[in-house]
Parts: C-alpha cells; sequence; structure tokens
DNA sequence: TAAAACCTCGTTTTT
DNA sequence: CGAGGTTTTA
C-alpha cells in the first residue's frame, strides 16, 4: 500500500496500530483515507498473525458502514471481506441474537421502534394515572432514554427530583422495561446496555469478544453517548487495547440524542495513556471558506483547538444575501442556482442546506418553476407512514406472538369488530393471570365478561395469524405478504378511508414499497431470510431500496438539514435561513437553546462548501400566517468582513410588477384593512412595503467564475 | 363503530 | 396556515 500521499499527521495515524490512539480530524482532513488506510495496513502487516475477523471498524451509520466496506475490498481485495464493519447498533443486535436469553429474553426478540416505545410509554402513563395529553409520552421516553444511556436503573423516588417530567419517567422507568421485557422486545438503548451486561457479568463472553477482537476503530466518535463507550470499554478490556477513536469534537451535532462530547474531549479518562494526532490539513475547502469556518467555530468554550488550513489559498468571497421574504430568498438561490448550471457547474454539486425541514419548501416551490431537478434528502418519514407501520406490525405479531404494542396496532386494522373495550378487558385478564396480552386471547372464551361475539372474532384473529406464521416458515415472504394484505382487505380499507384520490394513491405506493423491499431482501439473502430477520435489518437499518434511476442519469441540486450533511461535500452550498431562532435555532419552549451545538451545526454546514458559499436570510418570515420580522443570525457577525461580499436584495428595481408581487401588496392591503387584528407587523420594524424585489442576475452582481 | 368537527402545535433524527 | 390527532356525534 501507498502511504506516500499520506501527510505526516495521517501517516501517523496509519501507523499507530497499537495501543488507544484518539485521531482528531477536522472537516476535510481526509478522515476516511486515514481509516481505510489503517485497516488495510492492519491486514499487511501481519499477514499471517492477524485476521480480517479480528477487526471491528463502527460507523454512525449504516449507509457508512457499507461505503467503508466497500472502499476497504476495492482497496485490499477479498481479504478485507471479513472486518466486521457496521454500526454499534448492529454490533449489539449481533450479540444479542445468539446470547440474550442469558439475560432473561426470548431468542426470538423484536427490535421496539420509537412508536412502540411511545405506545408503551403511553400506557405505563395511563396504568398510573397520568394524563398522557398533559404529558408528551415521547418527552418522558427522551429521559428514560438518558436514563438508560447513562446506566442508571429504575429506582425508587430519592429526594431532590426536578420537575413534573423527571417525576414522570422515573415512576414509569420500571413499568417501561418489564413491559419491553414481557413482550420480548428490547429498543434501540438495549442493543447497546445489554451486551455490556453479556459481557460484564459472562466472564466465557467477554474472553470471546476480546479475544476476537484486537483491533478496535470507532468513526465519527463525537457522536457516541455513554453506553457506546460503555460498551467499547468493554470490548477493549482483554490484552490489547489497540481502540482507535476518530472524530471532530466541533461536528459535535448529536448531542440532543445523548451524544456525549466528554467522550472525545476526555478520551484519555477512558483510555489511559492514548496518543493523540490531529488532522489538520483541509482538502476540501478554499482557504476563504475555512476561515470564516473557524471564526465561527472559535467562540466556543470548550474543545480541542484545531488550526485547520488549506493549500486552496484565497478563493471566491462568500456571499452574504438579505431577502425582503422568504419567497425572495427561494427565488435568490434558485436563479442563482440555474445560473451556476449553466455555467457548468453539475447540479449535483451544489447543496441547499437548512436547519429544519421545513425551509425546504419555498425552494422546492421555485426550483419546480424554474425547471430545475432537485431531491430531498428527507429523513424516515417513509417508516412513519400509518400503512408501512401497520404493515410492519403485522410481521412483528407474525415474528413474535408476545409483542403488545404490534398487536394492540393492528388487532382492529382494518375493523374487524374488535373493539377498544374487548382488548382493554383481556389486558385486564392478561396482567391478573400473568400470561401475556396473547395468552389471554387464547382464553378467551373461558372470560365470562366477553360476549361470545367478541371471543369468536378474537379466536378468528389468532388463527388468522397462527394461519400467517406457518405461511411464513415455508413460503416467499413477499408472496406470503401479499396473500395476507389481500386476505384481510388492507388496501380495500386503506382506499375506503381516504379522501381524496392522490393521498390514496400514495398509500397503496407505499404498500407495495413495503412488499418490493421485502422481496429485495428475500432475493439478498436466499434461504436465510425470513420475518424475523427482515425485521431485525429494517429496524436498523431504515434506508429504503435505492430507487430506480433515472435512465437519463440526470443531475439533481441536493436539499437536506444540516445533521444531513454532515460527512458531504459540494462545490457550492446555500446555506439559508441564516437568522436568530433559525439558525441558531430558538429551543423548545422552556427548554435552553443548546448554543454551543447550534454553533457547530453551523460550522458543520459552512465546511460543506468546497468553492462557493452563500449564507442567505429572510428579512421578513411569514409564521403562522403571520409576517414577522427577522433578525440576522449572531453567527454573520462572528465571519470577518473581508471574506464576505453583502447583498440586498431590497433594492428598487424597475419593471412592472408581477402576479405575484400584486397579490403580494393585495394581501397586504387586506391585512391593514382589518382592523383590530393582531396581524400585520411587530412594533419598530418596517413593513414590508415596496419590498418585492427579484434575485434576477442583474442584482446579483459579481459572483461568476466559480471553476 | 365510523365519519365529521374540532383542536393543538409547530427542532434536529439515526439507531 | 396546515398536518395530525382527538373528541364529538350519528
Amino acid at each position: 500500500m501507498d502511504l506516500s500521499k499520506l501527510n505526516p499527521p495521517q501517516r501517523e495515524a496509519v501507523l499507530t496500530t497499537e495501543g488507544p490512539l484518539l485521531v482528531l480530524a477536522g472537516a476535510g482532513s481526509g478522515k476516511t483515507r486515514v481509516i481505510t488506510h489503517r485497516i488495510v495496513h492492519l491486514l499487511d502487516k501481519r499477514p499471517g498473525g492477524l485476521l480480517a475477523r479480528n477487526i471491528l471498524a463502527v460507523t454512525f451509520t449504516n449507509k457508512a458502514a457499507t461505503e467503508m466496506k466497500e472502499r476497504l475490498v476495492h482497496m485490499a481485495g477479498p481479504r478485507a471481506q471479513n472486518v466486521l464493519v457496521c454500526t454499534f447498533h448492529a454490533f449489539g443486535a449481533e450479540m444479542l441474537r445468539e446470547d440474550i436469553y442469558r439475560l432473561g429474553w426470548p431468542k426470538k426478540f423484536t427490535i421496539a421502534d420509537q412508536g412502540d416505545q411511545a405506545a408503551i410509554i403511553k400506557r405505563a402513563m395511563r396504568e398510573r394515572r397520568i394524563d398522557d395529553r398533559t404529558f408528551d409520552p415521547r418527552k418522558v421516553l427522551t429521559l428514560i432514554s438518558k436514563a438508560k444511556n447513562a446506566g442508571k436503573t429504575p429506582e425508587p423516588l430519592g429526594e431532590g427530583m426536578g420537575d413534573d417530567y423527571d417525576l414522570i419517567a422515573h415512576m414509569v422507568y420500571e413499568a417501561y422495561q418489564l413491559a419491553l421485557k414481557a413482550q420480548g422486545s428490547v429498543d434501540f438503548d438495549d442493543l447497546l446496555i445489554l451486551p455490556s451486561r453479556l459481557l460484564r457479568e459472562h466472564e466465557d463472553l467477554r474472553h470471546k469478544y476480546t479475544q476476537r477482537f484486537r483491533y478496535l476503530l470507532v468513526d465519527e466518535f463525537q457522536d457516541t453517548n455513554q453506553a457506546q463507550i460503555d460498551l467499547l470499554t468493554l470490548l477493549a478490556s482483554g490484552e490489547t487495547r489497540n481502540v482507535c477513536v476518530v472524530g471532530d469534537d466541533d461536528q459535535c451535532i448529536y448531542s440532543w440524542r445523548g451524544a456525549e462530547v466528554r467522550n472525545i474531549l476526555s478520551f484519555d479518562k477512558y483510555f489511559a495513556e492514548a496518543k493523540e494526532v490531529r488532522l489538520e490539513q483541509n482538502y476540501r475547502s478554499t482557504q476563504v471558506v475555512l476561515d470564516a469556518a473557524n471564526a465561527v467555530i472559535a467562540k466556543n468554550p470548550e474543545r480541542k483547538a484545531k488550526k485547520m488550513w488549506s493549500e486552496r489559498k484565497g478563493g471566491e468571497r462568500i456571499k452574504v444575501v438579505s431577502a425582503p421574504t422568504e419567497e425572495e430568498e427561494a427565488r435568490y438561490v434558485a436563479t442563482e442556482i440555474s445560473r451556476l448550471v449553466a455555467g457548468g457547474i453539475p447540479a449535483d454539486e451544489i447543496a441547499v442546506l437548512y436547519r429544519v425541514n421545513g425551509q425546504s419548501h419555498p425552494i422546492e416551490e421555485m426550483l419546480r418553476e424554474k425547471g430545475i431537478r432537485y431531491e430531498v434528502v428527507s429523513g424516515s418519514e417513509f417508516f412513519d407512514r400509518r400503512e408501512v407501520k401497520d404493515v410492519i406490525a403485522y410481521f412483528k405479531l407474525i415474528a413474535n406472538p408476545r409483542d403488545e404494542t404490534a398487536l394492540l396496532r393492528i388487532i382492529n386494522v382494518p375493523a374487524r369488530g374488535i373493539g377498544d373495550v374487548t382488548m382493554e378487558r383481556l389486558v385486564a385478564h392478561a396482567r391478573r393471570d400473568s400470561v401475556t396480552l396473547w395468552g389471554a386471547m387464547e382464553r378467551a372464551e373461558g372470560y365470562e365478561d366477553l360476549p361470545k361475539g367478541a371471543a369468536e372474532k378474537v379466536k378468528d384473529f389468532l388463527q388468522l395469524v397462527e394461519r400467517y406464521r406457518q405461511s411464513y416458515e415455508t413460503g416467499k415472504l413477499a408472496e406470503v405478504t401479499r396473500k395476507l394484505l389481500e386476505e384481510i382487505g388492507y388496501k380495500d380499507d386503506a382506499k375506503s378511508l381516504i379522501t381524496s384520490q392522490a393521498s390514496a394513491d400514495r398509500k397503496l405506493k407505499s404498500i407495495d414499497q413495503v412488499i418490493n423491499s421485502l422481496e429485495a431482501f428475500e432475493k439478498r439473502e436466499g434461504p436465510k431470510a425470513s420475518l424475523l430477520t427482515y425485521l431485525n435489518r429494517l429496524s436498523l437499518d431504515t434506508r429504503q431500496e435505492e430507487e430506480e434511476e433515472v435512465p437519463g442519469g440526470h443531475k439533481a441540486v441536493t436539499l437536506m438539514t444540516l445533521h444531513a450533511s454532515k460527512g458531504l461535500e459540494y462545490r457550492v452550498v446555500f446555506f439559508i435561513g441564516m437568522e436568530e431562532e433559525l439558525m441558531p435555532h430558538k429551543g423548545m419552549q422552556g427548554e435552553a437553546q443548546n448554543l454551543e451545538e447550534e454553533r457547530r451545526l453551523c460550522y458543520v454546514g459552512i465546511t460543506r462548501a468546497k468553492e462557493l458559499l452563500y449564507l442567505t436570510r429572510s428579512v421578513t418570515r411569514v409564521k403562522r400566517g403571520k409576517e414577522v420580522p427577522r433578525t440576522p443570525s449572531r453567527f454573520l457577525e462572528d465571519i470577518p468582513p473581508e471574506l464576505v461580499e453583502v447583498l440586498d436584495l431590497d433594492a428598487p428595481r424597475k419593471g412592472p410588477p408581477t402576479d405575484q408581487e400584486k397579490n403580494f401588496f393585495a394581501s397586504l392591503k387586506e391585512r391593514f384593512k382589518a382592523p383590530g387584528t393582531s396581524g400585520g407587523v411587530a412594533p419598530g420594524s418596517k413593513p414590508a412595503v415596496g419590498a418585492p424585489t427579484t434575485g434576477g442576475p442583474a442584482a446579483t452582481g459579481t459572483t461568476g467564475g466559480v471553476r
């Protein structure tokens, strides 16, 4: 392998194979290269002794894992095939698949997703007479998850408890945990915590795993949580302590999900005498972009200061653009994009970044209007769709009859005459007789408070599920599913429930997509494909099957949140909504905003740009039907003025107003006509009269010349 | 049990 | 303003 293409610190990171090592890899510093080279170097170094299967590389997402594995195999050939590259959660799930029975769970466990978790919490709250409308179960879940990750077990009430939510979390924690176990499920936190317990409590397993994984590597270490570092510490508790973690504290943007910057800031607390390597040369951006990013992040107090530098001296100045309205901001972005594309920048080298998903809408509208292809990288909304969740609940129940959450979800979907009253009574029986809900349903006929009609319907349902459990054992997953959905009339039901034609089509389509994904899974996995393995994969990896590529291979502009942009790079980046309350985002009511994290988020956004960066904002914004004035982001002030070219689109313009603008004036008049309404503009702000100007090429000035 | 009115609430999100 | 869920009513 050729190490000469690496710079000195990179080479050191690759060659320091023994003992704990912290690699501080600034944005664009060639982190991925270092990791892959390091692994290949390990394989080269000890051809006889070290096997690929002795290496474990942990990544943040499945996507990253797949890509890394591909790169490894590409570089090192088939011998890299046995390097285990996966996420912490996937690793944990794998451990549990073999040994969870030692902790008292059934071998065929299912993984509870957020919806399942929330449902369990909700039930636990109700049992304790806590109103789940006054108190949001998901907030309770967040607290319980934090407690779990911090290693806290359910315990009696201590003194000096915090607010109501802390109290509720405390009251519900144990019930939640028991319910989860009783229904043979684990949550995402358990995928980390239970493996740690296995290693701690079972000498033989600790021996097995520490013997096998002699070299550990963790990517995106800044976003690991307590449970993950616990697991890592245990895996590294054998004779070898070859733990290499790679990350950038300045890019920790998931602390709201439990990530601990502390993990990277005090790595040496966990692994004494850890070596530290800093990668500070940036291969991505121009010095101008980098200087701006450095200036913004420098204000964070607690960090491992890095001085990022680039060989790409100078560069196009950063365009700081203010538009009169959100629409104009979007129009400007769309116009600039079409200009850049016309000037030869491929569309897929351009990204629009924003803090919250909702910000994409105006941009999408304008891009459509101008006929620019775009792609929105959206979260997991596919699996949030009701139909998809329903179908998956059927799978879960069939794979694991104890799964009460799944059972309650679909017992009456489509309606089969088993209502809440019946189920409430069955749940009561189940609790009293200490059996699962499924068990109680099997006894339905014996319960006096159940009308015979109800008991009959329950029995029919049980038989249906049993029958399909058999079918799934032998038949093709996708085929059996089609038959199942046909038999229960799910599609007809979905159709009749829907108001509009379009949304009905969408629903049917997403059901088909589930079947397609099932089919693809079956094809990939071959004979070992089962409902349970499918479900496990699905819970851990919510990526959709890659959609059919457009034949022409037309390139599209990417729209996504800052969070989704981590690790990616584009020649041109539009960072929109550079306003207070949006960037930095205003925290949830009550909860203080985490300014340091917002700053890191801003840093991540800026450092995505290779050549050209636009920071745009709007002077007014329509919020809940009302126009409100906006303050420029404080982060803009941190960027040295000499790096910036300011552009104000609120300048006089020539030409008649467009229809849209006429409408704007009309609505403005409307607003002033209506007296007494609180509508209109906040005191002290200038109404945006005369505001509409087009951000056409004429107004944009000197932006040309991106190579 | 199922459609119609009603009300509430607006982060980030992968595992 | 609009999506989503919940309560109300038939």
